[in-house]
DNA sequence: GAGATTTCGCTACCAGAAGTATCGATACCG
DNA sequence: CGGTATCGATACTTCTGGTAGCGAAATCTC
């Protein structure tokens, strides 16, 4: 009764993180709109259909890139909410300073904005399991929660538009004083 | 001396604002990617070519366009700190939830990016307006006032990239305390 | 009014990108 | 070996950003 019933036929070549590597890679180096599906399967070394058989957009391909990117918090059992909120922060300035990281979100947002579909698959898959985790660890509701990722990601992400650069130390720790202090 | 020297030939038309107004309304039905420049022409009754008489690229015409839409801030000579505050972000909160609006912010930051040129449009002519203002209200940092911006702008975008509506009054108070407690 | 100048709408065009269809070859299961 | 699903490769359609070239219209100067 496990998942162990192999559909018969030829397997999927196992390429998914060289593929997520690649698409990170492109998107850096050309923006969002450049970085082709064609260019991506081409530095993978796979031909395009094969990543279309996979992800049916370039917008599912993109935000399950960020997902696989965004793991999970690297929480530990002592952490005060102090910790946790400070912890939380660093992690995802870091991951959004990742080369091609902001632009791929930025793109991604582009695309959700007007695509209720996608906005699902974003708000489910990428920002939902944070949501949990820090309900859990902090004590606060999902409306606060929901609030303090806005915030974060939000701002994190405009310095990186605006500037071209993430967010320098001294303002990375303007923002975690500031939410530890809201909380 | 004046610059009352008109050029000779048959002047533009005055369509600008026709024109926002078609761009924004297009975004809003369509979104960034599918609002082509083709069809904010055909809403306005105009050419193609018209528009990029004008703006030599998509997203300068959008830029462009939340210039115009964004105007200056409806600040009065005995505002307190608080009030200046208060002020502005209700007034980036209105704005940014007008149809369209966040929609064609998302997009050109998409652009922006990745576009060392489109950033600084977007920087000089959009952001600098606001920080000096705000840096001669609240006499604080340049370096502050560009972070107040992060967090409320970024905040606001992130809100309606999530969820497709603009956030509602009790996080827009709470964004406001936050920030009033910050400064 | 005549001429110069510039924008107008229109059409045609190009390069590039998303996504689809097809086909022979290939890898795995039983 | 037979069945099946994926593989790479190629070709294709549709759409979009942006450019080029045209005659017509509008305005200024003389």
């Amino acid at each position: 009764m496990s998942t162990s019933t192999r559909s018969p036929g030829r397997p999927r070549s196992s390429v998914d993180a060289e593929v997520f590597a690649a698409t990170l890679r492109t998107v850096h180096e050309l923006g969002y709109t450049r970085a082709t599906v064609d260019r991506i399967a081409a530095a993978v070394g796979v031909a395009k259909t094969t990543i279309y058989r996979r992800w049916p957009t370039k917008g599912a391909l993109i935000t399950a890139c960020l997902v696989d990117t965004f793991g999970p918090l690297p929480l530990e059992p002592g952490d005060t909410r102090d910790d946790v909120m400070a912890k939380a922060i660093r992690y995802g300035a870091a991951k959004i300073g990742e080369p091609g990281v902001a632009a791929a979100f930025a793109g991604v947002f582009t695309d959700a904005i007007s695509d209720p579909d996608l906005r699902e698959i974003l708000s489910t898959q990428l920002q939902d399991p944070y949501k949990s985790v820090l309900q859990e660890a902090l004590g606060e509701s999902e409306q606060r929660v929901l609030f303090v990722i806005d915030v974060v990601i939000g701002t994190l992400l405009h310095r990186m538009g605006m500037t071209g650069r993430p967010m320098v130390e001294p303002d990375v720790k303007a923002l975690i004083e500031m939410i530890q202090r809201q909380l």
